[in-house]
DNA sequence: TTGTAGGCGTTATCAC
DNA sequence: GTGATAACGCCTACAA
């Protein structure tokens, strides 16, 4: 049973956030330590380059307003995004979260953070997706398009192949898009199976094999490659 | 078997991303149809504030030279965020991407997107986490921390409660923390899955129970609120 | 070591 | 209906 606590603190912070009340800029610490914004700055980027004396009090001070930068004023100033984002038409697929985390792990690594947006099967909010993420300036967008089929050719497409945002498709390709992709050979896949098969059991006769849906494109080549293997014609279900 | 393939265009792509063209600003739309900046803003945001034929024109240079409005430049502006952060110990865990799922699909709704910051289960990502999503001016915080126990007292913790930031305990708690969560009532649980079994069969003499780790918290609340229905005392593994 | 000036792209406020 | 001006928070010149 799902339980939904509120606690009476909880409400207060809300209308507290509700009034909106700014949060502590590098000038609000310059003011406190006397200096310019410039330096505050300089203290929290380039520390070397400011006395050690000073250094500390802007430090102090930033730690005791609790100061964090904006990383929307930064990314504009410097633009540049440290947002990665990935499309993916259900995370609660365990493929698609296992992409995820992978690409989680290793975009830390590098100071990158994760944009997630989940399409829920969806063509409209896939093309919304990319937009959204476009408007971020995202470093680099991982796309798990909707559909796989040669037809599906959404109307993003010239957009973002004309464009400088590096992108690259998982699982699922657009056919004849520019993009690189990351996905699975079915015909090798099947054919490797088939191999092991093979060594296995060099005197099969009879195959029962567990797909997807029947008449699916990934299907197909995955049984196209078995059959490459495993020559005359076993019956395949 | 995984197939990365590189096409040609992508390599050319990369090259262009690299040159850091910049990309298509309202002074740019300005320029080429002979208006200021404000207009072309109001063009995109109030429509109705601009006579039809500039109007027209204006969406018609948009959509030519793609344009897409900068998030940074407008969420600084207008000092908000449409980003809600969540933090969690493991995409890959189903019971979270479900979770994950399902926030999205409703942050969706209301027009805001995902920061999804995986922990690794690490106490200090989980800091870094906080500290990245609170740069965003997050609308809201959805936090699952890597731990449950009470002696789990994260160094942010102070900072956050203070803050305006609105944050919401994903399935896990801090102990003494003032945040309303989302939890699983696990004594209860026990108890309704006695009272179910009641229901079947009034007989029971003997009852396997599959838990998670022994005696961890979570695994006792349950079999107490077991215990608790079925009176005697079976034989609990 | 510190400061001045200006601008990133957008929008709020007040004019015309 | 449109514009001039300024500002959001930060940082890159270029001084001093």
């Amino acid at each position: 049973m799902l339980a939904l606590r509120l606690t009476p603190k909880f409400q207060a912070s809300q209308s507290v956030s509700m009034s909106k009340q700014k949060s502590v800029t590098i000038s609000d610490i310059a003011k406190r330590v006397n200096m310019t914004t410039i330096t505050v700055s300089r203290a929290l980027n380039n520390p070397h380059q400011v006395k050690a004396e000073t250094l500390a009090r802007i430090l102090e001070v930033a730690r005791e307003l609790d100061y964090v930068p904006n990383t929307f004023a930064r990314s504009l100033k410097r633009d540049e995004s440290l947002i990665i984002g990935v499309i993916t038409a259900s995370v609660d697929n365990p493929f698609y979260s296992e992409m995820i985390k992978a690409i989680s792990r290793e975009a830390k690594k590098h100071g990158y953070t994760i944009m997630l947006v989940d399409t829920d099967k969806l063509p409209e909010l896939e093309s919304k997706a990319v937009d959204t993420l476009l408007g971020y300036r995202v470093a680099g967008i991982i796309l798990s398009p909707v559909s796989d089929e040669p037809q599906y050719q959404p109307d993003y497409l010239e957009r973002l192949a004309n464009g400088k945002t590096p992108v690259v498709l998982l699982d699922r390709t657009i056919h004849g898009s520019p993009f690189s992709r990351v996905v699975l050979d079915n015909y090798h896949s099947g054919y490797k199976a088939g191999q092991y098969l093979l060594q296995q059991n060099s005197g099969i006769k009879r195959l029962l094999v567990l797909t997807g849906p029947r008449h699916s494109r990934i299907t197909e080549e995955r049984l196209k490659g078995l059959r490459a293997v495993l020559g005359g014609n076993p019956r395949c279900k």
